[in-house]
DNA sequence: ACAAAAGTGTTATGGATACACCCATGT
DNA sequence: ACATGGGTGTATCCATAACACTTTTGT
């Protein structure tokens, strides 16, 4: 009774927004496209849905592909929303599963796949990009910047072991405010499973100041309390 | 260079999750399935996307058509993620992009398109439902639980003029708490744009006790300061 | 009169903020 | 010595929770 071609086909293909924090400042991974449409436009990383993967498995496998990152393994991947406006992509019916990605540190992406090249661009600083890939960038990061208040996303920014004030510039850089360290540190360690001590072990952040100590996520998916941000939660 | 046939087509559908509350709990409905597969189990309302509307689109017309719902314009839809794994329907490859949905009141539905029956359910109460309509559901209730906290979304279960009591009840339903009147309205009421006051008006609730005032939703699209659930956002 | 729901007042608690201050390291 | 960032202490402020109390209706 179903007869699957009895629909136009619809191609299914995954769009990604990929973030890093680095020098203080939100990062967000670009490709140039190699082929029309928008050919020689910057745009998000993504590609087609294969048949027997799912989305978040396409997510992952054309991140690999056209950035050249070895470790896509344990990347956050969280998916963000579909866009399915029907002349969204001039070729023919796409429907575009996006998703937010996290890397810590800013591995060097080397273009690949249909990608002709790969870079990390200051967020805030990309023209305008190919299709509707602005709309989906700014999606994103209004995402993520709500997930920091409400989970342990920010972890996913750092390497396995940070310090607070690494993790302190996560918040930071993607809310755009300075936050006062002293009552940063507090919160977070009053947060249930947030973050748990790496005994006896420091490491120096900035070259200069006291060695930091470490710690690792906490593998808490809620905080109890929200992080609010500074300039929101405030009565009129 | 594109092939609009080169790939396995994707079907692309919708799933909606549609819940209203009325005396003082949380309904969710449901259609009974005419056809296999799942002939006879009830799931969620939903259906095929056509080739030239987008998701929004086809989740507002399949609420129409297997409800007979007459307004559907002004429903809230909010979309709530796309599920992919490559065998969530024996039939076919299908990709669903889910969508909750509330309504006011709770207009009776009455079953139509290929639904052989539709039924308010109360929200816990349902049976196990078709492909992986159950993980769908249970992901719907989370995203419009958090919602609450943080826009004025519960104004959407509500008639255009509610009570402060009507508004209370909504977030005791979904929330599955109980909440104290006086304090709940003092939120509400110092949150800007919440809610606005209808000069004059008031309404009986219950039956009995003291007529209520009237309230128009503020368009406010987020709560500053959030309105947090009583059981969370504790220390330890 | 009584119950029920709306609405106001009041107090105690606790978290957040702001800022002063000490510690440890590199230059 | 000094700059820099980590880390601790602390007083003020303000939102919240808890609950007593008044108001207005139906039965």
């Amino acid at each position: 009774m179903y007869d699957k071609h009895a629909y136009e086909p619809f191609a299914v293909t995954v769009d990604l927004a990929v973030f890093t924090v680095r020098a203080g400042r939100l990062w967000i991974l670009l490709v140039e496209r190699g082929a029309e449409p928008f050919a020689g436009w910057w745009a998000l990383p993504g590609g087609f849905l294969r048949p027997d993967e799912s989305a978040e498995a396409a997510a992952r496998r054309e991140l690999a592909e056209e950035t050249g990152f070895a470790e896509v393994a344990g990347l956050h991947l969280e998916q963000l929303r579909t866009y399915s406006e029907p002349d969204r992509d001039p070729r023919m019916r796409v429907v575009s599963v996006a998703f937010a990605a996290l890397v810590p540190g800013a591995p060097e992406p080397t273009g690949g796949g249909d990608a002709a090249r790969a870079a990390w661009v200051p967020f805030g600083e990309q023209g305008p990009l190919a299709f509707d890939h602005d709309r989906i960038l700014t999606d994103a990061h209004d995402r993520i910047g709500g997930e920091l208040e409400r989970t342990g996303l920010a972890t996913e920014f750092c390497e396995p072991e940070f310090t607070l004030g690494e993790l302190r510039r996560v918040y930071e850089a993607v809310w755009g405010t300075g936050l006062d360290p002293a009552n940063f540190r507090r919160k977070v360690l009053a947060t249930p499973g947030f973050v748990t001590p790496v005994a006896g072990a420091s490491r120096l952040t900035g070259g200069r100041g006291k060695p930091a100590a470490l710690y690792r996520a906490g593998g808490a998916a809620t905080l109890h309390p929200p992080l609010l941000r500074p300039t929101e939660g405030r009565r009129s």
